[in-house]
RNA sequence: GGAGAGGUGGCAGAGUGGUUGAAUGCGGCGGUCUCGAAAACCGUUAUGCGGGUAUCCCCCGCAUCGAGGGUUCGAAUCCCUCCCUCUCCGCCA
């Protein structure tokens, strides 16, 4: 969400922004909306005005025992009460529109995202790691997995439905020891870790922006809850309706949560393997900062999701996204894409947003700073997976396959394997 | 699932129809005192929106005491519905 008055000062700023987005946001239908709002705004405001003056009158002319007056006064309260009325309904309608169109109007750019109109036009920003170079015919994990018995795509179909997936014996295990060692290395550099619910209610999903527009994305469970798509959404809203201490600032958190998207816009697309599957596991990355910082801990947030793909020697690119295919809540994304010989190039294993006030508006999360500034402000929240378990699981296996078809467990993962050297 | 209690400002906690946007305490901020700090004392301290002025220094207005609706000239205060929390009982990983 964008702040009201910044929209209609700003509006030909937000128009640029919305283009660059390829966003048919109606910014002309809004400030029509807004002016129209503002003018019923204070006529209801005046006719109140009035309201609360008359019955202070009348408080105190009854005290007199000066009841006729009081009477006739009351009477033209009444009158006053009818365009109270008349008002409030003409503008409750203006408003239900106008905070729909609130929420649906995307983040606007940071100056620093190139513009684009699509993935082509995203750019590179460094490379890390050399692809392996097999003197043998290297497998897809979807040969892999099946072949060593980790992984079980037909199981996961029989037992779900497709897009589903069930990891067996060393692929369990590795998958478990992955969350692990990427909740030890994250909490080793200062991330709180914390386990939240899997499901979420509508205000929790509304405040970072999964709602009301990407509902299609969601799996919708009862009780007017959803399954997470992202335990974003959870440790973002941790602090909804909170105002922060700007000494605390900022906080790092990190949450290991299974993850369940529809993919409903994805038919067709990564059909094989468990790249692209209804639920997965993920090790999740969310910052708290002041606005003064937040793009260097931004910085920072990219730097601890690329640590883990470091440590596990696997090559890797960093991109800026441009501004036509960021998400709807950022202002500013790195995507980090992992080498994958079955892809022969790079494939998204996190993303990193600096989402600034945008989330932070819709759910309330502001700071103090008694010595800064009065009052309070909006914190600036910032996301990033650190990283993607299944593609991870992906990305190891397929990197680290030998000729005879087993798999070489990473170093830093033995520790989390009993030791265990290969997958055989 | 059954029974009861309750939801008020950053926090704790008063307030049961009329200058109550809200006592008091804590915390925060500013000041006095001090070489400095602590303590003490004094002052100050909710949020959102609209308008004026202007650009964050003020002024005016409106709204907000869990949410929504109702009664009334007037609601934190009375009535209804919903949500949530807590306590006890039952069940249970």
């Amino acid at each position: 969400m964008l702040d009201a008055r910044f929209v209609r000062q700003n509006a030909e700023l937000v128009r640029q922004a919305l283009q660059d987005r390829g966003s048919d946001w109606n910014l002309d239908g809004y400030l029509e909306l807004d002016t129209t709002r503002r003018e019923l705004l204070a006529e209801l405001e005046a006719a109140q005005a009035r309201r609360n003056t008359d019955s202070k009158a009348i408080g105190a002319l009854m005290k007199e025992g000066r009841r006729e007056e009081a009477e006739t006064l009351k009477a033209e309260v009444h009158s006053v009460n009818e365009v109270i009325a008349r008002t409030e309904g003409s503008l409750a309608e203006i408003d239900g529109v106008v905070q729909e169109m609130m929420l649906t109007i995307p983040n606007l750019p940071d100056a620093s995202v190139p513009v684009g109109a699509n993935e082509q036009d995203n750019v590179e920003v460094r490379r890390w790691g050399t692809p392996p170079d097999f003197d043998f015919e290297p497998k897809a994990h979807w040969d892999l997995g099946p072949g060593l018995g980790i992984v079980d795509f037909e199981r996961g179909v029989k037992l779900a439905k497709s897009r589903f997936v069930v990891l067996g014996r060393d692929g369990a295990r590795l998958n478990r020891a992955l969350i692990n060692f990427m909740l030890d290395t994250h909490g080793g550099r200062g991330y709180t870790e914390w386990s939240v619910p899997a499901m979420a209610n509508t205000e929790t999903l509304t405040g970072t922006g999964n709602l009301p527009k990407f509902e299609d994305d969601l799996f919708a469970a009862a009780d007017g809850l959803y399954l997470i798509p992202t335990a974003e959404v959870q440790l973002t809203n941790l602090h909804r309706a909170e105002v922060l201490d700007a000494s605390d600032l900022p906080l790092d958190y990190t949450a290991y949560t299974p993850c369940f998207r529809e993919e409903a816009g994805a038919a067709g697309r990564d059909t094989r393997g468990m790249i692209r599957v209804h639920q997965f596991d993920k090790v999740e990355l969310v910052k708290f900062a002041a606005p003064e910082n937040s793009f260097d801990e931004l910085e920072k947030m990219v730097a601890d999701a690329e640590n883990i793909l470091q440590q596990l020697g696997l090559a890797y690119r960093v991109i800026t996204l441009c501004t036509g295919d960021m998400g709807f809540a950022a202002a500013k994304t790195y995507d980090i894409e992992v080498w994958l010989p079955s892809y022969a190039g790079y494939k998204e294993i996190s993303s990193c947003s600096n989402c600034t006030d945008f989330q932070a508006r819709r759910a309330a999360i502001k700071y103090r700073s008694p010595k800064e500034f009065g009052g309070s402000r909006f914190v600036h929240t910032l996301n990033g997976s650190g990283l993607a378990v299944g593609r991870t699981l992906v990305a190891i296996m397929e990197n680290y396959q030998q000729a005879d078809g087993t798999v070489v467990v990473p170093e830093v993962l033995r520790p989390y394997m009993g030791g265990q050297e290969a997958i055989q």
